[in-house]
DNA sequence: TAATTCGCTAGACCGA
DNA sequence: TCGGTCTAGCGAA
């Protein structure tokens, strides 16, 4: 393995490298840029307060050099809402007030924006620094003056307003250069009002927030920095060229775990070309290097992170980056990035590891976005999980206590089975981000968020951002965040949703199934709806009324169908591009990735509109939606009766079809005449027909809504909503489940199936059936002590805990209902501690295997008896 | 610092 | 011990 691979290998940051190898620390300060034009790629924003005022710095790179952009043109504002009357006066009061008796500031600007919003005057005030704004905005209501957009970060509001994108290029002029502190601006709290306190300090969630709390204490250690000077600057095109490195720890394991407490063994880091793993105090095997000791091997992995402009973890943000610093500032030794501390900020109930610049990617928050969106099926998030889920690859995993021993007992063999898993570690890390990072790519752009908020938010920040930049570029003013009680009152509060119609239990052939294409989208659109449409003023509006009885200008397109339209015609572009390019032999992942980011984003308009957190909350508005979606899907199924279709089922935006005797044409030709009727950006589809397919009947009676089983014309099966979809149930039963299905559909062959499961049963009876085929598979969604009816799943949860085993809030269980005990939670116990064979067969027969079953083959005439003890001979034939 | 509602089912819980 | 009700989790769209 080359040593130090990275470096030097460009001829142009061999100034940066002889610095960093004196140094041992890159120097910015070495670098240079000529005045002039440049183009370069964006990567961060953040703000420095300087004496007099508070500026904004881009850190961007380019061919290799990285520095920070000053832009000194651009100051922080928010909007005050005045009586209109007295707006010329409240112009001068504003201009003249002294807002603080210590600091005497005022503001430096106060315009009139000339528009009119809910009859009062809006006034744009703007401040030299960023903690004036702060200090006015808490200020202003006791003056009786409404505020607007008074907590948008200083930072994002520069974003936004210039639609800068992250992840993109800019273009500016470079006019001047300055050698200035590392001053970073304080974070802006979102509000004056803390938002659950209590709940924060009641929530533990274990030592290790605890820890971080103590590492950002320190006084926080800064370096001089060059920053340039720009003007003039604006988006531009060019590739997403940077270097990324991935990177990776291994710790001695202690008794219990504490962040930072046991020290580093082992790191390894990764790039596109190279690749090393370090330790000290051990052998010299294949593929390692030896450094003099932790210190230095700390002073390696700073040095790395100082030469890259995107690094990537497997859970950085609550391991390796609070580890690091810990560690670092115990070895009395640097750990800065750009010359800065690494911040350990809470984000929700974990960490986020922010760089300074930098961006850090947690490959494990990419993960989880990914699997909360359903883009990615993997139901554990572990990395060996993921290596096998998402990329096929098996992954071998080293456990905790055998680290110790290959480290110390420098063991050639256990050392390097030590490497090489560290190493693929940060190699798969490395993967999870050249495969997804350019979905997260194009959410930046979206949204201008940076790379690292991207790869953390939720879909609803990602949502609110996109809105504020619209609404800003339409010259519209954004609604105040709601506060606690009135997030409470909307939560108490919720909307009606889909219609489903119940489904025909039974065994069915020929099947087609139709759906409305981007059913919520559309319905935004072709009705307008926004919250500042809702109800307008125009009396001839009222014509484009909803099933609820509001209505949407028809005069002036809203804030939502303006957003919707351009994302979904631009989909239809990017797609079309894509396959196109896919048939010529091309496979371009930008055009999926820009196309992927932009359903991700379409599909939460709706659900946006009503959550009860969000900025533009419009109950009447997500109502209007569904109720237009219930009239739509009604009608269709209506009409479908009219032209002689049995309508079988029907979910939100779907219909099921009988053929019966009708042709594929005659689908088609209804569908048509669907169409004919509805609105322009509105479309029923065809999806597809099928051989045939099957509903059950509920225990309670009645035919069961959301589950069904499909087979195609080429005998694809497809399975909906069944135990077989589901990962609360052991594999035993999903894969009988499945076999019965198949059976049934596909080979017509009830009696075969009902011998397959008797053969199943047998099995379980004799003990046969291996631990992995039991495993049920629950998350625990709360601590232990806040359950109020204890499940199987908390059961065995809490008597693991007793056994010394660390479970929290999110830990995926799986565990195998034993022999040993009453109640079913008595005998629910963790996978790890059951012995391959001690499974409960009568549980896993009358709770899992029969009841997946049973309901299948219920509708084909046969019962519980004849699955226990021989049965009737009869097949589908007999049945139809 | 959480996009929405609709729907099914198991198993605990609780009173008769 | 039985049966109704409630809690909890997960999937469909």
């Amino acid at each position: 393995m080359a040593k130090n691979a990275s470096k030097a290998k460009d001829p142009k940051s061999a100034k940066q490298a002889i610095s960093a190898e004196k140094n041992n620390i890159l120097k910015i300060t070495d670098l240079s840029v000529p005045k002039g034009k440049m183009k370069a790629l964006l990567l961060d924003v953040s703000y420095a307060d300087k004496a007099d005022r508070s500026v904004i710095r881009l850190y961007v790179t380019e061919n290799k050099r990285r520095f920070w952009i000053e832009d000194d043109d651009f100051f922080p504002y928010l909007y005050a809402l005045v009586d209109l009357k007295q707006k010329e006066k409240m112009i001068q009061n504003l201009i003249e007030h002294t807002f603080s008796q210590e600091e005497k500031f005022k503001a430096i600007k106060v315009e009139d924006q000339k528009k009119e919003v809910n009859g009062k005057a809006m006034l744009k005030m703007s401040f030299a620094k960023v903690s004036h704004l702060i200090q006015a905005r808490n200020l202003l209501p006791e003056m009786g003056i409404d505020k607007r957009e008074y907590d948008i970060p200083f930072a994002k509001r520069y974003l936004l307003d210039k639609r800068l994108e992250p992840c993109n290029w800019i273009e500016m002029d470079i006019v001047g250069e300055e050698i200035a502190e590392v001053i970073e601006g304080k974070e802006e709290g979102t509000d004056n009002e803390s938002a659950s306190e209590e709940e924060e300090m009641e929530s533990d969630a274990s030592q290790k927030i605890e820890d971080d709390k103590l590492a950002n204490e320190e006084e926080e250690k800064k370096e001089k920095q060059r920053v340039f000077i720009a003007k003039n600057i604006h988006n531009a095109n060019g590739p997403f060229s940077v270097e990324m490195i991935s990177f990776d720890l291994e710790t001695h394991v202690g008794k219990k775990f504490t962040i930072g407490i046991e020290p580093i063994l082992m790191v390894s880091a990764v790039r596109e070309k190279s690749g090393r793993v370090i330790s000290y105090d051990t052998k010299e095997v294949k593929g390692l290097e030896l450094v003099e000791s932790e210190k230095e091997l700390v002073e390696e992995i700073h040095k790395e992170l100082n030469d890259a402009d995107i690094v990537i973890t497997y859970n950085g943000d609550n391991f390796d980056f609070p580890y690091t610093k810990m560690r670092a500032k115990k070895l009395g030794t640097r750990f800065l990035v750009n010359g800065k501390d690494i911040r350990i900020q809470r984000h929700g109930l974990d960490n986020a590891a922010k760089l300074f610049g930098v961006q850090h990617v947690d490959a494990f928050q990419v993960m989880r976005f990914l699997q909360r969106t359903g883009s990615v099926n993997t139901v554990k998030l572990d990395i060996e999980s993921v290596s096998e889920n998402v990329f096929g690859v098996y992954k071998e995993k080293v456990f905790p206590w055998e680290i110790n021993e290959a480290h110390e007992s420098r063991d050639e063999e256990k050392l390097e089975r030590l490497v090489d898993y560290n190493l693929k570690d940060s190699e798969t890390a490395y993967r999870i981000a050249k495969e997804f990072l350019p979905l997260f790519i194009e959410i930046s752009k979206l949204t201008s968020q940076t790379l690292f908020d991207s790869t953390r938010n939720s879909t609803s920040s990602m949502v609110e951002d996109l809105l504020l930049k619209e609404a800003h570029t339409k010259g519209l003013i954004a609604p105040n965040k709601p506060k606690e009680l009135e997030i409470r009152e909307r939560l108490l509060n919720p909307i009606k949703g889909a219609f489903v119609k119940e489904p025909v239990a039974g065994l069915h052939e020929k099947i087609a199934v139709l759906d409305f294409a981007s059913l919520y989208p559309s319905i935004i659109i072709s009705h307008n709806i926004s919250p500042e449409t809702l109800n307008c003023v125009h009396p001839e509006c009222k014509k484009n009324v909803s099933p609820d009885g509001t209505w949407f200008c028809t005069k002036e397109k809203g804030l939502f169908p303006d957003i919707v339209e351009k994302m979904l015609k631009q989909r239809l572009v990017l797609k079309a591009e894509y396959k196109k390019k896919k048939k010529e032999g091309i496979e371009d992942k930008v055009f999926f990735a820009k196309q992927w980011a932009l359903k991700i984003v379409l599909n939460s308009m709706y659900g946006y509109l009503g959550y009860g957190r969000a900025r533009w909350y419009s109950r009447d508005s997500a109502s209007a939606v569904t109720s237009w979606a219930r009239g739509y899907i009604q009608d269709t199924i209506a009409k479908a009766e009219e032209a002689e279709f049995k309508v079988l089922y029907g979910d939100t935006d779907s219909l099921f079809l009988m053929m019966g005797t009708k042709t594929k044409d005659d689908v088609g030709t209804f569908a048509e005449k669907v169409n004919k009727d509805l609105p322009e950006d509105m479309e029923l589809e065809v999806d597809g027909f099928y051989k045939r397919g099957i509903f059950v009947t509920k225990k309670e009676g009645g035919a069961a809504k959301k589950k069904y089983a499909l087979i195609d014309e080429k005998g694809a099966l497809k399975i909906v909503g069944f135990e077989y979809v589901r990962r609360d149930w052991c594999n035993v039963a999903k894969d009988t489940q499945k076999k019965v299905i198949e059976m049934v559909l596909s080979e017509g062959d009830p009696m075969k199936a009902v011998k397959f499961v008797r053969k199943v049963l047998d099995e379980l009876k004799t003990g046969k059936v291996p631990k992995k085929d039991l495993v049920i598979m629950t998350l625990l969604q709360r601590k232990p002590k806040d359950y109020d009816s204890i499940g199987p799943h908390v059961a065995a949860a809490m008597k693991a805990i007793e056994r010394g085993k660390d479970l929290g809030v999110g830990s995926m269980l799986s565990f195998i209902i034993t022999k040993n005990g009453k109640s079913i939670s008595d005998r629910a116990e963790l996978e790890e501690y059951v012995e391959e064979g001690n499974y409960d067969p009568d549980y896993y027969i009358e709770n899992q295997v029969l009841p997946a079953v049973i309901k299948i083959v219920q509708e084909l005439g046969y019962t519980k008896e004849d699955l226990l003890h021989g049965g009737k001979q009869s097949g589908l034939t007999q049945w139809f």
